[in-house]
DNA sequence: CTATATGCAAATAGTTTGCACGGAT
DNA sequence: ATCCGTGCAAACTATTTGCATATAG
């Protein structure tokens, strides 16, 4: 299991609360809080929201996983990957990750010579293809 | 003063409290509710919490203002105005506004054909002139 | 005059903290 | 054996609601 490295690398001990949040993830991509409680309590009955919270805190801190703020949602909370953009769905409100070449977009941004730019978060509306 | 209007079309009230919150954003670009509280605080003595949050509702449901998400911070709020980009200096962590051309992001995005995509928003990272 | 906004206090929601116990290394 | 994580309860912070009064139209 790969995910154990991932929390040794970052001083992180295995539980299986841990290996659940992170496997949730991996399977379903972005999760709130609540969705992770719920998910979590299917498995260990009495966990309580405060663990929840402290794992999602030091995950975060360690950037094992990041939090995706979104307009009037919200948060959900990924696995950290390689950079990429979100497209949120109007209709279902599912979100989906894309991989997009942001080159272009840094450049323009730069290139205005106010600002020193290092990184970008794209997200997108739309509809998604099911709800299309 | 065209605020008046602004809140008149939308069948919003125009009260002293409202018109000094369109006028600060309209000032300082970008307030979160403590923000607001505070500069609100200095003319009106004794206004409450209460009445920042109810207005910040209202005229976000209106679309009078609109509530801006930024990763690990505070949201804030900004006067509805043409789409545009925000920079998040890192140093000093103002908020400054960026025109940018979108179009092939957007092209670029719905080439995928997994979506049909409506809208963008997009957050830099960087530093600002007086940082640099 | 009527409808809506304000300010206060109380209620609710969301998140964090301290501590005793249990499990991981 | 030690350190860290968990679960619980309590604390705290953020936001919303209900109501009486005040103000805009």
């Amino acid at each position: 299991m790969e995910y154990d490295n991932l929390l040794k690398k970052n001083n992180l001990k295995t539980t299986p609360q841990r290996l659940l949040i992170i496997e949730k993830l991996h399977k379903e991509g972005h999760l709130s809080v609540d969705d992770l409680y719920i998910a979590l309590k299917e498995r260990f009955i009495s966990i309580s929201l405060a663990t929840i919270y402290k794992n999602i805190n030091i995950m975060t801190q360690k950037s094992v996983i990041q939090e995706v703020k979104i307009p009037n949602q919200k948060s959900v909370y990924e696995l950290t990957k390689q950079e990429h953009s979100h497209v949120v769905c109007s209709k279902c409100n599912n979100i989906y990750d894309l991989q997009l070449d942001t080159h272009d977009l840094l450049k323009q941004a730069n290139s205005l010579g106010d600002f020193c730019i290092s990184s970008s978060v794209v997200l997108f509306n739309g509809t998604c293809k099911e709800c299309m």
